[in-house]
DNA sequence: GACCCGGAAGCGCA
DNA sequence: ATGCGCTTCCGGGT
């Protein structure tokens, strides 16, 4: 008999912790009386923009861009601005990047940046004004049709800046516009054009580590430093105010000339809306003001690796967020290593709460149609002795293909087809004791496999099979 | 004891 | 009806 157990994350702003997702959905997300619906950070920000202050920031005038200057002082406690280096109107702010805010309010230009390109996608979704190719809403350009014309994954090292402006050139195309809700924009968590975030240290969360109620989670790592920006106190601040840190702004250039970030600019919308685990971490990890890095952050955001800071408080949000209360972190591990299969995700060895992406979100935004197509080409394997043979070939080849056959859904019947068959062949009968040896077999394979992956060049060979595919 | 793993069965949704 | 993406439970290993 299950025990639902509804208990949340207990503290102060669990409750009142925005998820990245749209407002449409916030019924669906928040269906019960004791979970209200947040107000979306965009929500915030409109509702509290002085008034007179037109919605469409490139429509502001010199006084208005003063007012929203003194507006977000005040608002987000920030230092107080240089007026005479924003003698501009609202357009030329927004042609401003966040390095060049950076640099006119050194500390705040991330939360000036931030709060400029969701009032400006904001008006770019409601039609008012059309995106333009060097608005901060220019969009990602609409998937591709076809996996085999799929954008180039990202090459991390040096491609993200080129995706930018191929994808802000197609974003300003006119047919180019995706309708989606505006926090899930952020889905991909980057900015929308190619200055980008250096999330990990943009913010501190105004989300007390207290906040959830695991009391696991301290860190056990000596580098979590690295990538857990030291939280910040219980601040009166609303949710949605972003709290400067003192990273300069030429830290984050650095950073970024220095490094791809996970997250490629041109990453398509998604279309699940958090509603997936992978996409519900993502969002998490990459929510542009940094709400969540109590419960998940990145550890090296450029090869996907992320800790799980908060097992039980990241599990009772995805718990929420799936309506399934009684979620905690065992099953929601358990949700994660099928991702293992499908080459979504490993674990890091030997990091507790530690996981690697193995894709970046553009593939998984296309793994259904991986899937589909490899479900017509990939040979039917029908015993556990030839998925070991597979895998084991698999690895053999593993230099010139990495991924080969691999399967990218999740379903047991195309990812494991011998399992189904085993469970209804009573000719072969598979023991207990036989799945055990199968599974140690089957996961001896997978965890050479594996280890065999992990390392640096993992994403480049990752590409290099994508590209073999095609 | 916590974490991690993967099998197994089932559920809700599209 | 079917497949997907989990959710739930579990036994076992570290």
């Amino acid at each position: 008999m299950k025990v639902v157990s509804l208990q949340l994350p207990s503290g102060p702003s669990m409750e009142r912790l925005p998820l990245p997702f749209s407002p449409t959905e916030l019924l669906w997300r928040y269906p019960l009386p004791w979970a209200p619906p947040p107000p979306s950070p965009l929500g915030d920000t409109k509702a509290q923009l002085p008034a007179g202050l037109p919605p469409e920031p490139r429509l502001w005038t010199r006084e208005d861009v003063a007012v929203f200057l003194k507006w977000c002082e005040r608002e987000f406690d920030l230092p107080n601005f240089d007026m005479d280096l924003f003698q501009m109107n609202g357009k030329a702010l927004c042609l401003l990047t966040k390095t060049d805010l950076g640099e006119r309010c050194p500390g705040a230009g991330d939360v000036l940046h931030n709060v400029l390109q969701m009032l400006v996608r904001d008006a770019a979704l409601l039609g008012r004004v059309p995106s333009s190719p060097v608005t901060p809403t220019a969009r990602a350009a609409p998937y591709p049709p076809s996996p085999h014309s799929h954008p180039p994954t990202p090459t991390w090292a040096v491609d993200s800046f080129h995706h930018f402006h191929s994808a802000a050139a197609a974003a300003a195309q006119p047919n180019s516009v995706t309708l989606s809700p505006a926090p899930s924009v952020d889905s991909s968590g980057s900015p929308q054009r190619g200055e980008t975030l250096s999330y990990a240290s943009a913010y501190a969360p105004p989300v007390p580590v207290q906040a959830a109620s695991s009391g696991s989670n301290h860190s056990d790592s000596d580098d979590d430093a690295q990538f857990a920006p030291p939280p910040r106190s219980p601040k009166e601040t609303p949710l949605t105010s972003p709290a400067p840190q003192n990273h300069s702004a030429s830290q984050h250039t650095h950073y970024r000339a220095q490094h791809r970030e996970f997250f490629p600019n041109d990453m398509p919308e998604s279309n699940t809306n958090g509603r997936l685990l992978w996409d519900f971490l993502q969002q998490l990890l990459n929510d542009p003001t940094q709400r969540y890095t109590n419960y998940i952050a990145w550890k090296n955001r450029d090869t996907g690796v992320f800790k799980i800071v908060d097992p039980a408080g990241l599990a009772k949000l995805w718990g929420i967020q799936k309506n399934h209360l009684s979620m905690n972190y065992d099953k929601m591990s358990r949700a994660l290593r099928y991702y293992y299969r499908v080459n979504i995700l490993r674990k890091v060895q030997g990091e507790r709460h530690c996981y690697q992406f193995l894709r970046n979100p553009t593939e998984l935004k296309n793994i259904k149609n991986i899937s589909l197509l490899r479900q017509q080409m990939s040979p039917t394997r029908v015993t556990p002795q030839s998925v070991v043979k597979t895998e084991m070939k698999e690895e053999r080849c593993e230099d010139e293909h990495v991924e080969e056959d691999m399967p990218t859904d999740l379903s047991m019947a195309t990812s494991e087809p011998w399992r189904k068959r085993a469970r209804s062949d009573n000719s072969q009968p598979i023991l207990p004791h036989d799945k055990h040896r199968i599974s140690a077999l089957i996961g001896d394979s997978m965890m050479m496999k594996r280890e065999s992956e992990y390392n640096p060049e993992h994403y480049a060979l990752n590409l290099k099979s994508e590209k073999c595919e095609q």
